[in-house]
DNA sequence: GTTCTTTGACCGTGT
DNA sequence: CACACGGTCAAAGAA
């Protein structure tokens, strides 16, 4: 299942400068041959809608991958996958001063951590968040390296709203078409999951579990 | 008062 | 059975 960030840095290098996050991650590639992804039923508006946080931190990974899961069929639950990586050139020397710790993604949506774990492996923590709108089981796990760029983004679940309103800024810009030609190319690729339908127990259990400790 | 992050403990699953 | 691993809870703190 998790092999594929090696195939992947070798196409990465590639990547040309794009705003983290661009209409590329858009779902309907139009008169794409391979469409077979998407195909599913993807919420109408699944890619990350402004991912540049603010002015700061545009250090961003240059190059993603997209893996995500077609909903479950028998499953209520959809789980995608979104891997970003970034240029592998990027221990440039002067660089930047490089903010210890960056965002966390920007998606358009409201998120609440509730965990974070190191892995046995890899040493790159994993954070989980919770949509914070009620009723709204999506969850999201993201995985940085030790640098803090992020390494993989794990989406779960579909959201039961439309995103959120983005917050505007005074006197601002206005969010029409801030990242200019950013059409550089990056491979969206999805990877199937388990797609024989576990985590059905999860639903029940989790419902279950309510009362511990306290 | 609120919402969100941090953190170790806890729990389910797999070996 | 125990143990390891990954995901989640929830208390305490921070904003
Ligand atoms: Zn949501």
């Amino acid at each position: 299942n998790y092999a594929p960030t090696s195939s992947y840095q070798q196409h990465q290098t590639t990547a040309s400068f794009v705003s983290p996050l661009a209409a590329n991650l858009h779902p309907y590639p139009s008169s794409s041959s391979s469409s077979s992804y998407f195909q599913t039923d993807l919420p109408p508006q699944w890619p990350p809608r402004a991912m540049a946080p603010s002015p700061s931190s545009s250090l961003l990974p240059r190059n993603f991958t997209v893996h995500q899961t077609p909903a479950y069929p028998h499953h209520h639950e959809q789980q995608m996958h979104m891997q970003l990586l970034r240029a592998a050139a990027l221990g440039g020397p002067h660089a930047a001063p490089a903010p210890p710790i960056e965002q966390p993604a920007k998606d358009g949506y409201n998120w609440r951590k509730y965990g974070q774990k190191q892995l046995k492996d890899a040493e790159s923590p994993r954070s989980y968040y919770k949509c914070t709108r009620d009723a709204c089981p999506v969850k999201k796990i993201v995985e940085r390296s030790f640098d803090g760029c992020i390494k993989e983004i794990t989406y779960k679940g579909r959201h039961t709203h439309p995103r959120p309103p983005e917050p505007r800024r005074a006197g601002a810009e206005d969010a029409a078409a801030p990242s200019s030609a950013v059409g550089a190319h990056q491979e969206d690729e999805l990877s199937d999951d388990e797609d024989d339908g576990e985590e059905g127990h999860d639903i029940a259990a989790r419902v279950v579990r309510r009362g511990r400790g306290w």
